[in-house]
DNA sequence: ACCTGAACACCGTTCAAGT
DNA sequence: ACCTGAACACCGTTCAAGT
C-alpha cells in the first residue's frame, strides 16, 4: 500500500490532537509531520506557514459552538464558548493568538451578540474578550499546576475559576437581568 | 575598560527595550545576548530560563500601574492597566503568557479591587482578566496591520478597540453607577 | 496533486572552564 | 560574582526535484 495522503482537513484534525497531548509550546511542524508519517516540507503544500495552519486549528475548536439564535440565555452561549476552549489544551491561547487573522468564523461573538437584549456589539465583543482571556489564564494555571510550580492560590483553582467566570458573566447579564428596576 | 557587567535589572531593562523593538516572536535568548555583548549562556546566571525572564519582564511592565488606593475611580485604574500594557508591544500577551508564575505582583488586581464599591475579588479578577484579552487582541490587529495583512474591520480599528473596552468596563462599573434606580 | 531531500538561518539550555 | 566556548537537541521555511 502506498504511503497515505493528506489534505487540509486530515493536517488540521491531526494538529487539533497534537495540541491536546503535548500543548501548544510543544506543538511544532516538525512534530505535526512525524505524526503524519510525512516530511516537514510537506505541511507547507497544504497551508502557507504554521500560523494559517493554527488559524484553522483556532476555527475548529469553536466550531462547537452553538449557532447565534435569540432565545438561548448569555450565560449558557458564554459557556458554551468557554466549554470549546477548554475541550483542548491551550485552546484558548490558540484562538487569542491567530483572532486577528481569521476573518470568518466570528460565529462565536455572533452567537453573544443574539443572546444580549439589546443589539449591543460592543458588549459581545467585550464579553468575548472576557472569555478568551479568563480562559488561558485558566488553562495557564492548569499547566503550572501540573508542572508542579506553586501557583497563586493554595487551593484548587478551578473553583475560584468558575466564581470569576460567573462574575464576569453576570456584569454584562446584569443589563437583561435588570430592565425593571424593583 | 572591561565588558560591562550586567544584573537582573539591566537584564530586564534590555529585554524591555528589545521586546518593544521587534515585538515578542523575536525576542530570542540570543538576541538578547547579543544586545547586551555576551553570550547566550550567560543569561542562565541571572535567570534559570526564559520564563522566568519573562515574568521579570511582565511585573516590570505592570509596575507603573498606581497602588491599590480607595476613591480612584474604576474606569481611571482599568485605563491605567490598559495603557501600562500598551506601552509595550506585546505587553498584554507577555503579561499573559507569565501571569501563572507570578507569585507577587498582583497590584494590578488589588487596585481594581480598591476601585470597586464592594470588596468583590472576583468581580475584580473577571475584570482584570477582561483588560488583559482586550489588550492582548488589540496588539495583536496592530501588528496584523503593520504587516498589512488584511484585518476583520476595513475601519482603524482602535477607535472600535476604545468603545468595546468602554463597554467591558462599564459592564463591571454598573453597579457602582447604578444603587440607586432612577 | 502531493510529497521528498537537502539546505539555511535560526532556537533554548547545559556545563565545564575561565577571571 | 559573572562570563566564555562548545556542544546538544531542536526550530520554521524554501525550493528544486520526484511521482
Amino acid at each position: 500500500m502506498p504511503p497515505e495522503r493528506h489534505d487540509r482537513d486530515s493536517v488540521v484534525r491531526t494538529a487539533l490532537h497534537l495540541l491536546d497531548e503535548v500543548g501548544l509550546p510543544d506543538l511544532s511542524m516538525r512534530r505535526l509531520a512525524a505524526e503524519l508519517d510525512v516530511q516537514p516540507s510537506a505541511l507547507y503544500w497544504h497551508f502557507s506557514s504554521k500560523q494559517e495552519l493554527l488559524a484553522s486549528v483556532a476555527d475548529r475548536i469553536l466550531s462547537p459552538v452553538p449557532e447565534p439564535a435569540p432565545g438561548i440565555p448569555l450565560p449558557a452561549v458564554a459557556g458554551a464558548i468557554r466549554d470549546a476552549l477548554l475541550s483542548y489544551r491551550d485552546g484558548a491561547e490558540v484562538v487569542l493568538s491567530t483572532y486577528a487573522l481569521r476573518l470568518g468564523a466570528h460565529r462565536a461573538q455572533d452567537a453573544l451578540l443574539a443572546a444580549l437584549p439589546q443589539d449591543d456589539r460592543s458588549a459581545a465583543d467585550a464579553l468575548f474578550e472576557f472569555i478568551l482571556g479568563h480562559t488561558m489564564l485558566l488553562q495557564q494555571r492548569m499547566h503550572a499546576q501540573s508542572i508542579g510550580a506553586v501557583t497563586a492560590d493554595a487551593a484548587d483553582p478551578t473553583e475560584h475559576s468558575d466564581r470569576v467566570f460567573d462574575a464576569g458573566v453576570r456584569a454584562f447579564d446584569v443589563l437583561s437581568a435588570q430592565g425593571r428596576p424593583s
